[in-house]
DNA sequence: TTGACGTGATACCAAATGGTTTCATATATA
DNA sequence: TATATATGAAACCATTTGGTATCACGTCAA
């Protein structure tokens, strides 16, 4: 079973989510994110990871060097999550909206 | 400008996000939602005023009760965060099926 | 082969987080 | 009015988190 909660963990600093809007630009290595940040490597390398326990990013090694990409399907939960809810509101709609057909039959 | 930061740290505990699920069936106030889990008022109290900055849920007064509501209009920053990421792999595909059609003009 | 480069991993630190207990305050009720 | 109920708020604590510095290791290039 998947579990949603590394994915929303992953999406819960604001660093993180910046490094994934980067990274729908182009695939990076390690060093290049690195260079987008006021932090050290290590730092952005913890991001990286946390962020890949949560399934968004996938990394593919090139010689010395790890290149990061987004993972479309690790996008999933958050997805399903929202889609849980707006699914509800949905349906409140349709109720809310027949119970006032049903009160006012004179359309 | 909103800030999607509360509503995406708000997100990130499993006990909240179990909140607003319950919450999805009905309103409730702090003690009802408390009697669901197994902690303190208190910390479950924490949990509301983290959802409640997050503008995922509102909260009324009702005599000496607070009743906790879900916040439809407070999973935007949610809903707009994933479609940028899925606009975005939407345009690849397109961009992937026009350049397969330049390079396969004979469909 | 010998550095230089890119990364991994660990120890360490301050601040934030998620929980507790305790007490104060406001409202409902006998 | 006196008491019980529902909540607010603060002090406190252990753990997690986000950062640092440092060193080890694999790979590329002269």
């Amino acid at each position: 079973m998947i579990t949603e909660q590394p994915t929303f963990k992953a999406l819960a600093d604001p660093t993180r989510r910046e490094i994934l809007r980067q990274l729908a630009d182009s695939d990076m290595t390690i060093a290049q994110v690195s260079n987008n940040f006021d932090m050290t490597r290590a730092a952005v390398k913890k991001h990286l990871t946390v962020l890949s326990d949560g399934g968004l990013i996938t990394v593919r090694t090139r010689g010395r060097e790890r290149v990061n990409a987004l993972n479309p399907e690790g996008f999933a939960p958050v997805r399903d999550w929202l889609v849980f809810f707006e699914q509800f509101w949905d349906d409140r709609l349709t109720d809310l909206k027949s119970a006032i057909e049903k009160n006012q039959p004179n359309d």
